[in-house]
DNA sequence: CGACGTGTTGAGTGTGATCAACATCTGTGG
DNA sequence: CCACAGATGTTGATCACACTCAACACGTCG
């Protein structure tokens, strides 16, 4: 596997939170002009990490959160017997590295699966943003939260569906991901995940991943192919994947 | 099954946050005279749970948070078929009903697994405590990590385990949970869980979970009878369960 | 061109599920 | 005091979902 790297820009190059992108978004809540402000100097700056670099590791402390501003990542641990469970992806507005900050180390690493951008924020002054900025300390909280509830759904996904359930209820949150955060047109979205990762996600085995998916294609349920992923019967996978549905609007994001 | 019910506590039947019996345990960090005392005005009173009894409901809001100060109790969800998951269970010290205070209600339920007598917050009040404590918020920031790094390694091992590492896993983390807020004497420690309950939390059926009980029994690891768990063989259950050891020292609990 | 990552399919196997019966123990009511 | 119901634990027999192994197709890249 060919490792890609990943670089910081100056920040001079980098988009200034009054033009970030995500922000406008319905999803997002909207920023009181001095929150607006503090964030703006909160960021230092940007990291780039091309499909394949490592942006957080597993047992290491980290001088920065981030923010993810465009591209795919995901959260994944390592058994000492070379096992991995990938825990989460992470989505444009989604937030990384607290662990890192809160903690000494990180429990987890983090992989860019296509070309990620992130804006970087320096760990030393989350407590300023802690003492002046309490709806932004709050909003930390939340995603903190968001992040929780998203694993719980996850663990209740491997422990208790069936192989095909799994997959259709991966496919189905990944897909209303993408959707709040504008990445769907027509039933359709950008997908960079190969099988090995949902598999791995999943509990699974490639092998097995690979046959469920089959089934779920013949059945007409979606379509999957070069990198595409298309929900071609979303009532069906809600059904067959006993999914609670799309996650609420409005959230917070730093 | 016996539902057992929950009541309230006059403020004047309960420890005060000055007598606090879990303070004193070397687990958690010291606090500041101001803190303490804030912290004292913020507990409205105890919520007193009889075993079986439901603390919180999911898709319920609920206008308190709580912290354990005795007793065991559970976080669970469950899927529309009935099928019930386990996301982790509450020992003293752990915070409860974040969710429901951050979002709009509740995504998992939790439940008494003995009496448990919980240290009850007005969620009202939290919003004062971030304004006025941003130690106290960090504090919170910082249980929420922690749970969810909790449920990754529980995410890790119910997806990339195999049947009795699971078991031996979970055993070995309660184990270690309870040591911390000082439950355990001479490897010993009280044990409420059914084999359901083991079964729920880790998605395997009651029948095999007996069966891997049974075998770990017989290999000497653990005994479990009569509600009391004892690790006979440390080592040897660290390395069956590829388990990463103790939970480093201090932490912060409100 | 070959190497490698990825996807696909078939054959055989096994871990863990399901079904079923029974043993304990508890609390409850007759 | 005993009969009974219900929750829990135990064990064996059978079954199936998902794993492993194996081979091959296809694409990209050096």
């Amino acid at each position: 596997m060919k490792i890609g790297s990943a670089s910081m820009q100056p920040q001079s190059m980098v988009t200034p939170c009054q033009a970030c992108p995500l922000r406008p978004l319905r999803t997002f809540r909207e920023f009181a002009p001095e929150e607006l402000d503090f964030v703006s100097h909160f960021k230092m700056g940007e990291l780039v990490a091309n499909p394949g670099a490592t942006i957080l590791v597993e047992g290491e402390s980290n001088d920065h959160l981030y923010t993810v501003l465009s591209g795919w990542s995901f959260r994944y641990k390592i058994l000492p017997n070379g096992e991995r469970q990938i825990l989460n992806f992470a989505l444009p507005g989604d937030f990384l590295g607290l662990q890192g900050s809160v903690f000494t180390s990180m429990g987890h690493s983090v992989n860019a699966l296509t070309r990620t951008v992130l804006c970087m924020f320096p760990r030393s002054k989350l407590w300023v943003l802690y003492e002046k900025h309490p709806e932004l300390a709050f909003d930390i909280t939340w995603l903190a939260s968001r992040e929780e509830r998203m694993i719980d759904e996850h663990l209740l996904a491997v422990g208790r569906r069936s192989g095909t359930e799994r997959v259709a209820f991966l496919l189905l949150s990944l897909f209303y991901r993408c959707k709040h955060v504008g990445m769907v047109t027509e039933r359709r979205t950008s997908f960079p995940l190969t099988q090995q990762h949902i598999a791995d996600a999943l509990g699974l085995s490639v092998v097995h991943t690979n046959k469920v998916l089959r089934g779920l294609s013949d059945r007409g349920y979606i379509v999957l192919r070069a990198g595409t992923l298309e929900i071609t019967n979303e009532t069906g996978m809600l059904e067959l994947s006993q999914h609670p549905g799309e996650e609420p609007r409005q959230r917070p994001f730093i």
